[in-house]
RNA sequence: GGCCCCGUAGUUCAGUUGGUUAGAACGCUAGCCUGUCACGCUAGAGGUCGACGGUUCGAGCCCGUUCGGGGUCGCCA
């Protein structure tokens, strides 16, 4: 068995006809006409179409007979432009076909358990199952070469700015604020645990520290949370940091790196700068840290005209919280009654008390809520929304104002899929910026880091942390949002030793528990620190968003499903009990399949 | 942890108020066929209706539990 592949199936053009070529991939479809015989040959470049003639050579004829779906095949022969009536327009390599002249079954294959075809209706489970021949599909090779590219342009796009790639450890410290890690027993220390990095957050720090001036890592990060479509368990993020830098410094270099990107991978022009917009007008205009400017409707705050009005849904909401609508202008003959209805229902997901609505609609109005409320009261509502006949509002108050902005801001991205606005040809970036520092935890009863406990505040809000004003003091930190998803986050850190005690101190830590966590950290920080910033890039997300994907499944190899299991290795999995002895580790319940 | 959706040949699906032997298409197997490219034609094989329990004379269909998959809220410094 020898062979010498000379050209990839799909790279073959009429220009190359005459040559002698050599092909190896999978077999994908064969039409046996009696006498004659088509193959298409499949590897990652395409298809191209064999021939097997049975008056040219008998014996070929026979063995390609043989040949069945996924077979793996090494077929020499000689590229031939076709007959013009025989061209198949919808191919690139439509025009030509190998005339064979030498067939090497080099590998048999079992009938497999799906189609290896371009667009499948097949459960994504069993796919799951079989990930190894989803993969062949041809869309999945194009999200992988896509992220191959991307990866390299990132690294093409860090070196030329100075930034240096350096690796840091898969096995750390845990600490636990934040999300879970996933630990990693110690079998030298009995009882000790590694944690799987969440991000290489305090050694990329420690590197600023080192003087390593710019870093940047395609990093693999762990967290031990809840999947979403846009969340794994297992993922990678670029991530960067930078010294003597400032926020825009940071801001600057990253939408820099992603004009790169677009443009070099997709041909896409970004327009630089950037939109900014402050973490507290983006959740007042559009109900969410992470805006989608593919849709041009914007929340209206009306919580001073529901402040005693007749309705007391809206007056009580108004008394702590907020109230604020949205008009879907033009849009009051697009929603049916049920489809508001339905609407309604579906915005309880976010724990609002449920939606109120008004339709202007040929001269007259309906509404949900306007025989609570005065003539002037419902008039002011209108001016304030602006509302024109043809308009629809929605209204949404709650005794917490960001539940009420959430869910509104959530209702105005459902309509807007509802209505088809959100064109995933359509890449709006922007930064949200000055994050508050920090957020108040309902469940652990005190405030804690909204993004990290080394993030440094913003210099004109220093009184308020000193005054002790935690909820309002807003911070350093920035993300940049691609179309409603939330792309990259970072921010400058704290670099002054009295400051990151003062931070510890207001997060309520003792001296000890900061120490105990980020003892390392803190002492690094006693010998010598650049005023250092950088941020992380989701880059699953990235290539998900680059390729049009609806799940970060179809843009990483080997994913994890719902529950954080892989379907096609099934782990995570039991293990033998001599692993766990050496691991110093007793199991207190038996897992169900232990014993399978 | 909560809520919602899905589960019937290998695959995608249909399956009437609960009623005889559960169907179709694609795929698979065999035969025929010399310009197909979703090749065509003929024949054939292929089912624990996710699992368990219940109601019933009778369950793919009704009820309960459970398993698997997906979405989402919580969660994700």
């Amino acid at each position: 068995m020898s062979y010498r592949r000379t050209d990839y199936c799909g790279t073959l053009r009429p220009a190359d006809a005459g040559r002698s070529v050599t092909l190896c991939g999978w077999a994908q479809g064969r039409r046996n006409l009696g006498g004659l015989l088509f193959v298409d040959l499949r590897d990652r470049s395409g298809l191209m179409q064999c021939v097997f003639n049975e008056e040219t050579d008998r014996a070929l004829f026979a063995q390609a007979e043989t040949i069945r779906n996924e077979y793996v095949l090494c077929i020499t022969g000689t590229l031939a432009c076709r007959a013009p009536e025989a061209v198949n327009p919808d191919r690139p390599t439509g025009a030509v076909e190998v005339r064979a002249e030498t067939l090497t079954i080099l590998s048999k294959a079992a009938t497999p358990p799906f189609e290896i075809e371009e667009e499948t209706q097949v459960g994504e489970a069993l796919r799951l199952k079989y990930r190894y021949l989803d993969l062949r599909r041809p869309k999945l090779q194009r999200h992988l070469m896509l992220r191959h590219r991307a990866a390299q342009a990132a690294r093409r796009f860090f070196d030329a700015e100075g930034f240096w790639e350096i690796e840091t450890p898969m096995l750390t410290k845990s600490t636990p604020e934040g999300a879970r890690d996933y630990l990693v027993p110690s079998r030298v220390h009995p009882g000790m645990f590694y944690a799987l990095p969440q991000s290489p957050q305090q050694y990329k720090q420690l590197l600023m520290l080192a003087g390593f001036d710019k870093y940047f890592q395609l990093a693999r990060c762990f967290r031990d949370e809840d999947l979403r479509a846009d969340r794994q368990p297992d993922f990678t993020q670029i991530d960067i940091e930078m010294s003597f830098v400032d926020v825009e410094d940071v801001l600057s270099v990253c939408e820099r790196f992603i004009a790169y990107l677009f443009k070099d991978v997709l041909d896409v022009d970004v327009p630089l700068p950037l939109p900014r917009i402050p973490h507290r007008e983006a959740m007042r205009r559009f109900g969410s840290d992470k805006p989608d400017l593919r849709v041009g409707y914007e929340l209206v705050d009306i919580t001073d005209i529901a402040k005693g009005c007749g309705f007391k849904v809206f007056s009580s909401a108004a008394a702590t919280g907020g109230v604020c609508l949205i008009n879907m202008t033009g849009c009051a003959g697009k929603f049916t009654r049920r489809d508001i209805d339905a609407l309604s229902t579906w915005v309880k997901e976010y724990r609002v008390g449920g939606l109120a609505w008004a339709r202007l609609l040929g001269g007259e109005m309906t509404s949900s809520f306007g025989k609570f409320l005065t003539d002037a009261e419902m008039a002011s509502i209108l001016t304030r929304a602006k509302a024109q006949d043809g308009d629809l509002l929605f209204v949404v108050g709650d005794p917490n104002e960001t539940r009420a902005q959430t869910a509104l801001g959530a209702l105005r991205l459902e309509c807007a899929r509802q209505l088809g606005l959100l064109r995933k040809d359509d890449f709006k970036f922007l930064w949200v910026t000055e994050f508050p520092l920090f957020e108040y935890s309902e469940e652990e009863d005190r405030y804690v880091a909204c993004h990290h406990p080394f993030t440094a505040p913003m210099d004109e809000d220093l009184p308020l942390l000193a005054a002790g004003e935690l909820g309002r003091v807003r911070s350093k930190a920035y993300d940049m949002v691609l179309s409603g998803t939330e792309l990259s986050s970072g921010s400058i850190r704290i670099f002054d030793t009295q400051a990151q005690a003062d931070m510890f101190s207001a997060l309520g830590f003792t001296r000890e528990d900061a120490e105990a966590r980020f003892g390392h950290l803190l002492t690094a920080f006693q010998y010598g620190v650049p005023p250092h910033g950088g941020l992380a890039f989701g880059f699953d997300r990235i290539v998900m968003l680059m390729a049009g994907a609806d799940s970060l499944r179809d843009v990483i190899a080997f994913p994890k499903v719902q529950n954080a299991s892989e379907p096609m290795t099934t782990c995570p999995s039991p293990v033998d009990e001599h692993q766990l002895r050496d691991l110093h580790i007793r199991l207190t319940d038996t897992p169900p399949d232990a014993e399978a």
